[in-house]
RNA sequence: GGCCCCUUGGUCAAGCGGUUAAGACAUCGCCCUUUCACGGCGAUAACGGGAGUUCGAUUCUCCCAGGGGUCACCA
C-alpha cells in the first residue's frame, strides 16, 4: 500500500512551488489507491508563524488537494489529527525523537558535541578564507564518556550530532534521476538533535516517516544533497529506506528559484486575484509532468488517471505566467453564465450588484477576462458612461459622418418607443433601420460603428445589442441626448 | 570553491537508434465578425559544444561548457 506525504513547515504563505509538491503526492497516491498524509513540521520554533497551518489547510482543501490521514480539516472546518500514527505534528512528538536519539547515542552513531555557536562559526569562517569547504571538524567526536557527563552535569548546552562514517560512498535510487551516489566526505556530521531539544528534519522526517509508514517521499530537489544522510540513517536503524523522488524545480523568466520579488508566488495571493483553485492546479501538474495524450486541461481525477511519477522531467520549469492566463480564460471560458456570476460576484462587493445583473456582466466579459479579479474594471470599461467623444481620427470621422443624424434620429425613436428592452429586440431595431435607411448610406460598418460610439465612445466592446440591454433603456437614451447635445 | 543534479524552439513539453523533430503558450499573418475579444487556419522558431559506439545518433558512453541546487543548532 502506497503511502506519501506533503510535510511543510507552517512558517507563512504557502508557495506554488510547495502546491505543486503537494499536488504531486496526491497525485501519485490516488493513482496508486493509496493515502496521502500531510505532516506539520514545526521543529524550528523561531520560524512558528501564526495561523501558517491554517493557511495551508486552506490551501490544500480549497484546491483539492485533500489529505486522507494526518492533519485534516473536520467536518467543522476545525483542524484536526486523523489517523493512528500520529500524532502529525513534530512539536509532539519529541518523545519519539528522544527514544530513537538515545539508541543512536547507545550504539555509537550519534554522539554530543558542545560547541559554540561562535566556534562554529569562526570555523567557518576560516574555513573559507582557506578556500575549504565550511565543514564540522569532528571537534567533539570522541570525547570520552566521563567528560560528556561532566559538561551535561555541569549544564553545558549541546546538541547530538550524527556521526558518519569517514569516506563511505553512499547510494541511493531516485525515480527520476535513477542513481545517486555521494561521498561521505562531502557531507557534515548532521546536527540531528539541537541545543533546545527538538530535532532537526534530517532526523525528524526519518524517524516519522519509518514510524508513519511513508513509502515514497516525493519532494524538492534542494533535498537531493542531503538524502545520504536519511538513508545512512535508515541503515543504522536497520529500516528500509523509502523510495524517493526528488522534483524539479519551478523558476523564474530569469531561470531562478520562483522568488516573490517577480510576482505572486503564495497560492492564496492566486486565489484572490481569481485564478481558479482547478486552473492552477491544473497549471501545477503540467509544470514537469504531461500526460500521455495530449491534453492540458484536465480536471482533479483525470489527471490522478493520467498520472505516472515516472513521466516527471528533470530539469526545472519556469513558471510562464501568460500560460497561466490563458488557461485560467480557458476555465472562465468553460462556465456558464450563471457560475461565473457567483465568482465573480466577491469583486464588486462593494457595489451591491442583483444576481441578475451579475448574470449578464458575466455574459459580457467572459470571453475578455484572464482572471476573476478583472471583471469590474472589465464591466467598467465596457459600461462606463463618463467619457468624452473623441476629437480626431476614425471614431471623429465615424461620429461626424453625413448620415449620423439621420441614424441618431431614426435610433432615438425606436428605442424610445420600446417596451420590451431585451438584446434580441434591440438588434431588430438597428435591423430595421439599416432596411429603411439602407439607400442613405446608414447600413454595415456605417451602421453599427456610429451607435457603439454615440454610447460607449469607443470604437470596441462586447456585442452591440447585448451592451445596449445590460445598460437599460434609460441610459441609452440618456447617452444619446448627451450625444445629441454636445456633439450633433 | 567542493559536491550533486540538469541541458529539445522565448516558455511548457512529445520523443525513448532511422520522424518532414509532435502539441500548447507567446509572437506574426490570414479568415470569421458591425468593432474588440473568442474561435479557425497558417507562419516564424529547438536537439549547448566536442569526441566516441553504431550502417545510422536528439535518443547510448565520455569530456567540456552553461544553468541550477546544496554545503545552518532553516526546512
Amino acid at each position: 500500500m502506497v503511502r506519501v506525504r506533503f510535510a511543510p513547515s507552517p512558517t507563512g504563505n504557502v508557495h506554488v512551488g510547495s502546491l505543486r509538491t503537494a499536488l504531486y503526492n496526491y497525485l501519485f497516491a490516488k493513482k496508486q489507491k493509496g493515502d496521502f498524509l500531510l505532516r506539520l513540521e514545526d521543529t524550528d520554533r523561531t520560524r512558528l508563524h501564526e495561523g501558517a497551518a491554517d493557511n495551508l489547510l486552506k490551501a490544500l482543501y480549497d484546491t483539492g488537494v485533500i489529505p486522507d490521514e494526518g492533519l485534516v480539516l473536520d467536518e467543522d472546518g476545525n483542524q484536526a489529527q486523523k489517523g493512528d500514527v500520529g500524532p502529525y505534528i513534530q512539536s509532539e512528538r519529541l518523545e519519539l525523537y528522544q527514544h530513537y536519539i538515545k539508541q543512536l547515542l547507545d550504539d555509537g552513531k550519534a554522539y554530543y558535541c558542545f560547541c559554540t555557536k561562535e566556534r562554529l562559526d569562526d570555523l567557518r569562517e576560516h574555513q573559507k578564507a582557506v578556500g575549504e569547504t565550511p565543514r564540522y571538524d569532528g571537534h567533539c567526536r570522541d570525547l570520552s564518556q566521563e567528560e560528556i557527563q561532566r559538561r551535561i552535569d555541569a549544564g553545558e548546552p549541546y546538541v547530538i550530532r550524527l556521526k558518519l562514517p569517514e569516506n563511505k560512498e553512499i547510494t541511493f535510487s531516485d525515480t527520476v534521476r535513477g542513481d545517486v551516489t555521494i561521498n561521505t566526505a562531502d557531507l557534515d556530521d548532521q546536527v540531528l538533535i539541537k541545543a533546545d531539544g527538538f530535532p532537526t528534519y534530517h532526523f525528524a522526517v526519518v524517524v516519522d516517516d519509518h514510524l508513519m509508514g511513508i513509502t515514497h517521499v516525493i519532494r524538492g530537489e534542494e533535498w537531493l544533497p542531503s538524502t545520504p544522510k536519511h538513508v545512512y540513517l535508515y541503515e543504522c536503524f536497520g529500516w528500509d529506506a523509502p523510495q524517493y523522488v526528488h522534483l524539479p524545480n519551478i523558476l523564474n523568466a530569469d531561470h531562478k528559484k520562483l522568488s516573490k520579488r517577480q510576482g505572486d508566488v503564495a497560492v492564496g495571493d492566486f486565489l484572490d486575484k481569481g485564478y481558479l483553485p482547478e486552473a492552477l492546479v491544473n497549471f501545477l501538474a503540467l509544470l514537469g509532468w504531461s500526460p500521455e495524450d495530449e491534453r492540458e486541461i484536465m480536471t482533479l481525477s483525470e489527471m490522478v488517471d493520467a498520472f505516472d511519477i515516472t513521466k516527471v522531467h528533470r530539469s526545472g520549469a519556469v513558471f510562464d505566467r501568460e500560460k497561466l492566463d490563458w488557461m485560467n480564460g480557458q476555465y472562465i471560458k468553460a462556465m456558464d453564465d450563471e457560475a461565473l456570476a457567483e465568482r465573480i460576484a466577491p469583486y464588486f462587493d462593494d457595489e451591491n450588484i442583483d444576481h441578475d445583473t451579475l448574470v449578464q456582466y458575466a455574459s459580457l466579459i467572459k470571453e475578455r477576462i484572464a482572471c476573476l479579479s478583472q471583471a469590474p474594471d472589465s464591466v467598467k470599461e465596457i459600461l462606463n458612461g463618463d467619457f468624452d467623444w473623441p476629437a480626431e481620427g476614425e471614431a471623429y470621422d465615424i461620429l461626424h459622418a453625413d448620415t449620423v443624424p439621420i441614424l441618431y434620429n431614426a435610433l432615438y425613436e425606436k428605442l424610445t418607443g420600446e417596451s420590451d428592452w431585451n438584446a434580441e429586440n434591440i438588434q431588430g431595431h438597428i435591423k430595421a433601420i439599416q432596411k429603411e435607411h439602407k439607400k442613405e448610406g446608414v447600413k454595415g460598418k456605417a451602421l453599427y460603428m456610429p451607435i457603439r460610439l454615440m454610447l460607449t465612445g469607443v470604437m470596441h466592446g462586447p456585442d452591440l445589442a447585448l451592451i445596449m440591454s445590460v445598460l437599460g433603456k434609460d441610459e441609452c437614451l440618456k447617452r444619446l441626448r448627451r450625444f445629441h447635445d454636445e456633439i450633433l
